[in-house]
DNA sequence: ACTTGACCTCAAGTTAACTTGAATTTTTAT
DNA sequence: ATAAAAATTCAAGTTAACTTGAGGTCAAGT
C-alpha cells in the first residue's frame, strides 16, 4: 500500500473527494503524482489530513492551518507559535469545559429561571472574566 | 441601569453594532423596545449573549444556538439534549486537549520528522479512534 | 473493441455569518 | 435653533469553505 487513490483517502479520513481536490486546490496538501488522470496520495497525508481535521475542531481556519505545515507537508512553526497556539487551546479547553458545565446544570437544575440562578451566573462570570484577561 | 443601549452592549460585549442587529433579525436576541429609532435592550441580554459567544466558540452554529432558548430567551432545551450537547463537548474538549499535547510536543521534540515520532503518532491515533467510535 | 465506473476539470452556485454604505432620523449639546 | 453625534433601514457585498454539475478522460474487465 504505498500510493492512495482518491477514494482511498475518502475512505480512511471520511472527508469527500471533492473536498481533498479543494484541499489540494489551495496548497494545503498535495498529491505526489497521477496515475492516468487521477491523483495518488501517500501515506503519510493521511496523518496530515487528521491534523487538519483537528486544527478546524479547535477553530482554526484553513490558512492558519496551511501555515503551520512545511513544504514537505511537515508540521512546521517557530516553537514559540506553537506554545501560543497551544496556551489559546488551552484557554479555549477551559471556556468549553465551563460551557459543559454549564449545560449539565441547566440539564439538573430545577431553578424557574437560569439566568437568576447563582451557578449559572457564576459560570458565566468566570467565562467573561476569562475573555477580559 | 434598568435598559440598555445599543453602544451600551457593544462596549459590554465587544460585539460590533451591526452583529447586534444582526442577531435580532434572525431571532436569537431580542430588544425590548425603542426610545425613538433606537434598540433599547434588557440587561438580561448581556447573559444571553455570553452563552451566544460561548456557545459559537464551542462550533455550534448560530441556527443551534437559537434552538437552546426559548420565546423568553431562556435557555429552554430537553434535558436528553442538554446532556448530548455535553457529552459532544467532552468529546471535543478531549480531541482539543489531545491537539495542544501535540503541539507542545512538536515545539519540544527535537525528532527531525515528527510524522515519524512515535510519541506524535500516537497522539494522532487516538483522535483517530476517538472520531470513529 | 467496448462499456463501465472511477476519476478528472472548471466555472458557477451555496451557506453562514457578518459587514458596508448610502440615505435618513433622532437625540443631545451649544 | 441648529449642528453634531449616534442610531436607523435596506440592499448589496464579502469571506470561508465547500458543493454541484456538465462534459470529458482513462483503465480495467469481458
Amino acid at each position: 500500500m504505498r500510493v492512495l487513490d482518491i477514494s482511498e483517502v475518502v475512505e480512511q479520513t471520511g472527508l469527500r473527494p471533492s473536498t481533498l481536490r479543494y484541499y489540494e486546490e489551495i496548497g494545503l496538501i498535495k498529491s505526489i503524482g497521477r496515475h492516468g488522470l487521477r491523483r495518488q496520495f501517500a501515506p503519510q497525508t493521511l496523518m496530515q489530513i487528521s491534523l487538519i481535521t483537528l486544527g478546524k475542531s479547535a477553530g482554526f481556519t484553513l490558512d492558519e492551518i496551511a501555515g503551520m505545515f512545511g513544504e514537505d507537508g511537515q508540521p512546521d512553526l517557530p516553537r514559540e507559535d506553537l506554545q501560543a497556539r497551544a496556551d489559546d487551546l488551552d484557554k479555549q479547553i477551559h471556556d468549553l469545559t465551563i460551557l459543559s458545565k454549564a449545560l449539565r446544570h441547566v440539564a439538573n437544575c430545577s431553578a424557574p429561571s437560569h439566568m437568576e440562578c447563582p451557578k449559572f451566573q457564576k459560570l458565566l462570570r468566570v467565562v467573561k472574566r476569562h475573555k477580559r484577561g
